[in-house]
Formats: C-alpha cells, sequence, structure tokens
DNA sequence: ATAGTAATAAAACGAACGTTCAATTAATTC
DNA sequence: GAATTAATTGAACGTTCGTTTTATTACTAT
C-alpha cells in the first residue's frame, strides 16, 4: 500500500502534534517511541518524518509552540492599568487558566527540557525568562509603590510560579473544585503571600475575589 | 579479568546507588543507560545485576529510600508543641532542608514515577500522601484554633507543597542566596499565605524570621 | 594449602529503537 | 487523460538497549 484515501497532510501533521503532546506528558519524551506515536495517529511510522525530520524536532516544536502561546495569551491579557495588584491578578488568573487548559503540553515543556540541545534548551529558557520577567516587574512596582510586602522580588516569583503552575499535578476538571473556585484559592492566597494591603477597587467579581485583597 | 582487586560488595552497591541518583537526576531514567550507569562506577553493566535485579528495581529503590528518609527527617524534627505556628514552620524549615540537601533524590522521586509499575507506584503515593497528610493536619488545627485564615485546607497544602518542593528548581548552593535566607524567606511567605495572625513567641533567631509571623 | 564463596569481566541474546529508502497509490494540475 | 505532486507503506539498516550466561579472579575460612 502507499498513499491512503482521504489523507491530508495538515491533518496528519495536526494529529501528529495532538498526539505527541498527550503521549509525551503520559509517558514521558523518551519512553515514547516514534512507532508508538505512529500507531496513535493510525499511520505507519515513517509517515512521521514527512512532518518531523528528527524526534527531538517534534519536542522542540510542541515547546516552542506552548511557550509562544504562553506569552501570547499573557500579551491578549495584560491589564493597561499600572495598579500592581490589577496587573498582579491578571497574570495570576491568566497562568491558571492557562496551564489547566493546556495541562499535558504544560508537563511537557516543564519536564523534557534535557532532552532538547543546548541551542534548543536556551531558546526556551529565554522564552520562560522572559514569561517570568513580567511577574518578577510587577511585584517590583508592586513593592516600590509600597502595596506589596516582598523580601526578595526574585525568589517571590519563583515561589509563586511553582505555587500556581503547581495546579496541574494535582488539579482534574470535573472533580470537587471547579477552575473558577481553585483560581479564586489561589488569587487569595497570592495577594497574602505578597501582602498586598491595599484594596482594588476594580475587583473581579468572580466568587470570593473579596479575600484576593483585605487578609 | 573477572573479579578485581579491593572489589567490595557493600562498597560497590552505594556507588551504584549515588551516581544512579545523580545521572538518573540529570539524563532522566529512560534515557541513562546501565551502560553508563556502569562506566560512572567503573564496573561492568552486568555487575550492576549482583545489586539490583532490574533497572526498575534500582529506580523503586533510590525512590522509596528518599521518601522513607523524608518521612524520618520529619518524624525527627517534628515539635511536640501543639501551636500551630510552631508546627507549620517546623514543616516548611525542615522540608526545604530536606530537599535542598538532597535535590537530586527529590528531582528523581518527582520526576520518574511513571517509569513505576503500578503496585510500586501505588507504594510510593501511599508515602507521599501521608507525608502531605501532615501538612493538612497542621494546616487545619490552625485553622479551627482560628490562628489560620484558609480557603481550603487541601488546595492549600498542595500550593505549599509545590511552592516549597520548587526551590530545587531554581536554588543553588553559594550562590547569591544562603540556605538559611531561602528557608527565612520561605517561612515569611508561608505564614502570610496561610493568614498566619499571632505571633509565635519561639521566633528562630534566624534572619529575619521576624517576617515569618506578623504582615 | 585448599575448598568455597564473593565479585567481577567478557561476550552474547533477542528485542526495540530512530531513521532511511524505494515503491506505490491518491489527489491535483494541465 | 496524462503528467505531476502529495502522502504513505513496508521493509530494511545499523545501533543501542536491558539482561543473561559463563568463566575467571580475589578473598575468606578452614
Amino acid at each position: 500500500m502507499a498513499r491512503t484515501t482521504g489523507s491530508d497532510g495538515e491533518k496528519t501533521e495536526a494529529a501528529v502534534r495532538e498526539a505527541a503532546v498527550s503521549l509525551v506528558a503520559r509517558l514521558g519524551y523518551e519512553a515514547m517511541s516514534m512507532r508508538q506515536l505512529a500507531a496513535e495517529v493510525g499511520v505507519q511510522a515513517a509517515a512521521l518524518y514527512r512532518y518531523f525530520p528528527t524526534k527531538e524536532d517534534l519536542l522542540f516544536t510542541l515547546m516552542r509552540e506552548h511557550m509562544e502561546g504562553l506569552l501570547k495569551a499573557w500579551d491578549a491579557t495584560r491589564p493597561a492599568s499600572a495598579d500592581p495588584v490589577t496587573r498582579l491578578a491578571a497574570y495570576v488568573e491568566n497562568h491558571i487558566a492557562f496551564h489547566i487548559m493546556r495541562r499535558h503540553a504544560t508537563h511537557v515543556s516543564n519536564m523534557e527540557l534535557r532532552s532538547l540541545s543546548h541551542e534548543r534548551l536556551t531558546q526556551i529558557l529565554k522564552m520562560r525568562t522572559a514569561y517570568e520577567k513580567e511577574l518578577r516587574m510587577i511585584l517590583r512596582d508592586g513593592a516600590e509603590a509600597g502595596v506589596f510586602e516582598i523580601d526578595d522580588t526574585g525568589l517571590t516569583a519563583m515561589a509563586l510560579i511553582q505555587m500556581m503552575t503547581g495546579v496541574i499535578v494535582w488539579f482534574r476538571p470535573g472533580e470537587r473544585l471547579s477552575v473558577a473556585e481553585v483560581t479564586a484559592s489561589y488569587l487569595s492566597m497570592t495577594m497574602r503571600l505578597v501582602g498586598a494591603t491595599i484594596s482594588h477597587g476594580t475587583a473581579r467579581p468572580s466568587g470570593r475575589a473579596r479575600d484576593a485583597v483585605a487578609l
């Protein structure tokens, strides 16, 4: 046999991407074989090489697009306001929403970095650093404005990101808590953690967001 | 050749364990080959099988001993006091100290769970859950006593653990911050996060621990 | 000394891996 | 409808993998 009826390059490539994210997240990059991936897509292993020259190229593509998506999502959400509390709230909400929505891809981007070549690792880390810098800037502005009480901006940013990203480890949609409830809780914890002292009139009407500020 | 002069089973096994933790942490379990591990120890691959029947047995041993060590460390540190603030402070300090000290082993225990058989995975997760339960109990007691302000005990426990464990991702001993400084900062952030309202007289004299309570 | 055990080397096994190549068929273009 | 291009198969390549087997040497107890 050869070309199959109804075959379409674009559709196949999309199916490969999708299956790869799921498989790598579940099994790990090294543990997933190209034959396994091909079987999941319903194709022979050789067909994958029409779309991705090597296995590592495939991994890198998944990671790069995930990071680009994260940066793009933040760019679209980023509030014009200069109020650090509002900005921090937006950052937290965007981060949690994005990571819950793309749990598998986040897992891949966080866990499989060691499988990238040095050059590509650098590329991904650059994007990650840019994203983290956004949070550090918010924290610094808030600290300087006196609305946050923060020991060490860099350390606090890392702590917050680890805490928020950790959501994907235990959160499962449709269980005890809704996304909105989780987000509200994390918002509340974040605001306490940074010692936010003034209430921001622009408080979201989402659930128990009142906690997000006061303490 | 065969048995080498000066060879000693106990020493070899210890060397294998040590090298394995380091290699699995750096390369990942799947990416590390038994030949690579053997070379690191200075032995032939076949020699490894005298100490660990399979590669997975080796991984499981590393993980089980790490988790046992964590539980044991907490058991030795756990304060007799019933004061939730004191207990929480002890938990945080123990957790951070242990995880920084055993960065590589923690990496292994957190990242390679998917390479375990179902049965062994369950065993490790049971230990992990027991450890997390300790934190949940502290949080619950504190919330009931009115010294903590907590939305959801389970969610807060997960958030705290993710935050604290995240230390191993970015912290490198001998860089900008000392272990004591990092611990003090995390203690401070933790106490704010849970809304600890009363000062605990037993405050450590370690650095800026004054922040650990007040807000 | 000698017998027995502990610790390893050396070589080999079959299976699985990522990848390549030639052949073949489906769709598209002219 | 012929020529071209797109998409895929099936088989194969050389490597590497985890593991087993066998032989050999170092140590220990008698």
